[in-house]
This record gives structure tokens, sequence and C-alpha cells, in this order.
DNA sequence: ATTTAAATGTTATAATATAACACTATGTAA
DNA sequence: TTACATAGTGTTATATTATAACATTTAAAT
């Protein structure tokens, strides 16, 4: 089990809290009052949580969720949905999904390590609006 | 069918020629000779690209690849594999997964009308060096 | 205690993308 | 063919996202 840093004990916590994705800059500007000043301490974070799964980067918005798959081991199979309207992000933790995107092999026979799905549409508040 | 304007035929033109994703500002070097002076003349040009599905972003990438589907259709439906060593990037086409991700319904019975899949892995080549 | 790896702090800069405004070309309909 | 609407262009400035380089400190491993 992995101990957390300083920084990146502050900075997951702080998107850990945050209902929606945060953005690199909206996390600089949070921290500021814990000491943290620059741009590079929080991409540093940033990339570590990442890279221990304990955050997902949603890649069409630039911004950065914690996992919501409990201790997600699967940091490299990440689904999520993403209303257009409102911007809404939901890590999605659906095993007939993650079973068939694992296994998927392309014709070329290449065999993938890792994916990310983004999925777009309107979540049932704005739907209705 | 759609026309494209001169810029957009410049830009298009470009990024299919390219063996490999490009990225906006490269595309930018790369048609100064043409009178494109500006980021926001390619952006414009590229978001159009996008919009009609002449062009897909990778978005981990920050990249901009031709449809490589036959004028494709489904610019709401796009995936990827991509190396993680050379950086080669191909457009699957493959219909179950199709078919598999756009019948997909999420627990909170959203509906999408869109999503992007992007695999990662080693490519052929890379695998047996 | 010594060595190694990981994390931090700091300044500067690179890379990616959009705002705002004036103008031009193109298509559509009276 | 004139009026109107829509899409595209040119330009300058600026916002946003991300990394390079280097010195120092902390934590972990032997
Ligand atoms: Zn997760
Ligand atoms: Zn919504
Ligand atoms: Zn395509
Ligand atoms: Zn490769």
């Amino acid at each position: 089990m992995h101990t957390l840093s300083k920084n990146q004990r502050i900075i997951f916590d702080i998107i850990d809290k945050s209902p929606e994705p945060m953005k690199a800059y909206s996390i600089l500007f949070n921290v500021q009052k814990k000491g943290i000043k620059a741009p590079l301490q929080v991409y540093r974070a940033l990339d570590k949580l990442v890279e221990i799964g304990k955050i997902h980067k949603i890649e069409s918005r630039n911004a950065f969720i914690a996992c919501q798959n409990s201790s997600c081991q699967v940091s490299k199979a990440t689904a999520f949905s993403i209303c257009e309207s409102c911007e809404k992000v939901t890590e999605i933790n659906n095993s007939s999904l993650s079973k068939y995107l694992s296994n998927f092999k392309d014709k070329a026979g290449m065999k993938y390590s890792k994916y990310n799905l983004e999925f777009f549409g309107l979540c049932k508040k704005c739907i209705t609006k």
C-alpha cells in the first residue's frame, strides 16, 4: 500500500472532495494557502496520483477526478460518462464493459495493455430540461 | 456533401498526407508557406474538420489524424490504437466494437450520443524490439 | 552510516488554445 | 439584383495547460 507524500495528500484530498473534475490551475489556486505555490508542484503530484490509480485524467477536459472504484486497480482500464450540458463526470464501473474491452483484439493482432473510454451525452437532470 | 473552404482544404490535405497524427503548431509551421500565419486559422479549420468527421482528435496526444474510415459517418463513435513506443496511431474499424459501445447503457440509464476510445499498447514492430 | 530513490522548491519557458474585432465571401430569398 | 443571413478569413493579443533545468531535502534500503 502506497503512502502519499505531503503534496500528494493535499492535492488528492482536494480532488477527492470536489464534486466535479478539477483542472490543474484550479487545484493550484486552491492549495496556495497550504504552501504549494508552483504549477510544477501540482503537476508532479498529479502525475504520481494518476500513476498509482488514485485519480484519473479526463482527457477530453484536461481535468482530474478521484477514482470512484474504491482504490481502483484498474487505472489502466478507465471509462467515464460525461454530460455535455452540465459537465458532470462519472466513472463507469461495469464488469461486462471492462471484460469486453480488456479482451478486445484488433485485426492486426495487437494486444492492448491499457484503454481509456469517454462517453458523451446528457445526464438525467439535463435531459429533462 | 460538404465542400471544404480554402484553409480547411489546405489543413486537411497536410493531415491526410501525414503518416502520423499532427499537432496544431506543427500544422501551422507546415502551412505558413501557403499563407496561413496564425494559430487561430489552424484551430478554426481543425474545429470544422472534426465537426464534419474528416479528421479526429487524439485526445491523449493533442493531435489530429485524418479519418481512416472513408468519409467516416461515425465521427461520434471513434476508437484508436496507440503504440506507446513509436506513437503510431490507427483508427479502429470494428463493427462488433462499435455496436457494443453504441448500444451500451450504464446503470443510471444514461444513453450516450458519442464516445471516444483510446487503446494503448505496443504495435507489432515495437513488440519485437 | 552510507547509498539510492523519491519528493520538494524555485525560476523560467514551452506548448496548446481562445477572445475580440474588423472584414470578406457565399448562399438564399424577396 | 438587392437585401439578408451564414460561414469563413485575417490579425493582434492573451489565456490556459504543461515541462525543462537545477539545487536541495526527505525517506527508504542496504
Ligand atoms: Zn478508477
Ligand atoms: Zn448534465
Ligand atoms: Zn473516422
Ligand atoms: Zn510501435
